[in-house]
Parts: structure tokens; sequence; C-alpha cells
DNA sequence: CTATGTGCAAATCCTTTGCAATCCA
DNA sequence: TGGATTGCAAAGGATTTGCACATAG
């Protein structure tokens, strides 16, 4: 773990960016829960644990700029807010599904990948490069059918 | 187009609910555009060169309204608002993809399923109820590669 | 030192709600 | 008439921004 925040540190720099300790407790929450799915509120309060003066818009702003440097990234449940985890979109996005209980809300995540044969058919009918997919599957989960 | 309005009048009747001047406008707009994934304030500002006097709030519950009878749905493409079509999610969400170019914003539909082996696996392994999947396919469009 | 990063509060954007007036079965 | 519907303005929730101060290199 130690790595990773040297190499996002070394990101950063590489675009005069500094890796303070305030994107670095940021980051190491996003760090300690990788399948998590955070809110930016919940990175937060996760982050006042251990620094209570860090400001909302920090986060953020923050959030953001992880984002940009694909350190971490953002998806959309539909809940009304964005959601972060740490990864580039290629290694967590791409070829991972979700799949949400309209009941609960809880999330699982499917790995597999079928999509290959649908991509392929969209780059070619429509000259479309597709860069990346996005997959939820709806429904009701065990518990909540019970 | 009469008979749909007629249809969605009856639906709502069925419930206690009314098909009011109001609302007749705001589903004519939806009709005329049955193609255009529109905001609820472009819905409002279509709405409002036949019925100046209408509120944006009034835009906002019929559409929810619309969206419970299933009359049209919504749907969200990452820019911070939803849009509506009109059509039930089943005939238009379901079985009907979303090709989006990252960098104009058009958007293009495919109306192929290969999803189904994927919801069986999901239903199996999960035991998991599907009722819905969302796919939306990122990237660059003929005019943007240019 | 000087640009960058930060906290706070205010501002913004989309959407929802409270309420009094209006409408329609 | 009385509950449903509406417009307006105010409230709400998530996110962004302006600004003066703090800080890293």
């Amino acid at each position: 773990m130690k790595d990773v925040i040297t190499d996002v540190g070394e990101k950063l720099k590489a675009r005069e960016y500094k890796l303070t300790p305030r994107r670095e407790s940021i980051l190491r929450v996003l760090l300690e829960n990788k399948d998590k799915h955070l809110s930016a509120e919940e990175v937060y309060n996760l982050v006042k644990e251990k620094a209570p003066d860090v400001g909302l818009a920090t986060v953020y702003r923050t959030l953001e700029l992880f984002s940009d440097f694909d350190i971490i990234h953002s998806m959309d449940f539909g809940d009304g807010r964005k959601r972060y985890e740490y990864g580039d979109s290629e290694a967590t996005g791409h070829h991972h599904h979700h799949v949400i209980c309209l009941k609960c809300g809880k999330i699982f995540e499917v790995a597999e990948d079928l999509l290959e044969d649908l991509e392929l058919r969209v780059s070619r009918d429509l000259d479309f490069e597709v860069v990346n997919h996005q997959l939820k599957i709806f429904g009701y989960c065990k518990n909540c059918r019970a």
C-alpha cells in the first residue's frame, strides 16, 4: 500500500500537483475501502475520523483531481450521488457489471464479460470507437424476496 | 396519437387521476419528441410554447406521475439530470441500449439484446430476480473522430 | 517567497415541497 | 362542494466556487 501512495505521489508530481497530507488521507480511505463504492460524503466522514478538520469541499476537489488522474473512478447507481472507487475505469469499470437490488440497494458485482460481441457490432455498424461500457442489472435480491 | 392520449386518460382514470389539460400538453410534448430524451427543463420549455403559464413544478410532478404509470420512463446519461422518453421501460428501456459519444454527447440506440445469457447466470448464481437492465457504451462517434 | 492547497460560507444546479388559489367530477 | 391540481416561492440535497488564510517546496 505504501507503494500505491508513492505511486500516486509521482503521478501527481508529474503534472505539478502535490500529494499533500490531506490528499493522502483521502487516498487512504479510498484504499481501505476498495470494494465499497463510497459517496463523497461517506469519504468525508471517514477522513474526518483521522483528520477532523477536513472540509467537504476539499474532499470533492480531491476526488475530482484523482478522477482526472484516473487514480479513482466514479460511478452512478441512480441514487442521486456519485460514488467512487479506487482503481482506473479500465481495471474496475470495464468488464465489471453491477447488479443492484431495487429494494435494499445492495450492490453485487459480476466480473464476466459477454459484451464483446455487442461492442464489435457497435463499432462496425455505427462506426463508433468504443472505449468503455457500463452495465447495470436491476431486480430483487434473495433477502428482499423472502 | 389521439388514441394514445385517450389511452393514457383511461389509464389514469382507473386510479382516480385526471388527464388535465396541463397534463395533456405535457404528454403531447413527450409524444412529439419520442426519440429525444428530454430533460424536465426541456419539456418545460416546449410546453411553455403552447401553454406559457405552466410551472416547472407541475412538469416535474407530471413526469413523476407518468413514470409511476409506466407511460414514460426516465433514464440517466450521467449529465446530472434525468431524461424522459415516452414508452414504458419494458418497451424502450429493456432491450434497448445507449451508445454515448464522449465528445459531442450524441446518443445512438442499439435495439439488440445479447444479455439474456448474462441475466440467466445472474438469476441463478446470485439468486436474484432480474427485472431490468441498462447498458451504456461510451466512446467516440464517426464525426468526432474525424 | 509564491504558487498551490485548504476551510468556510455562500452560490449553483436540479428537484421537491408547502401553501393558497383554482379547477373539475 | 371537496378533493385533486396548479403556480409560485421557498426548501432541499449534492456539488461547486470565491475568497482569505495556511502550507509545501
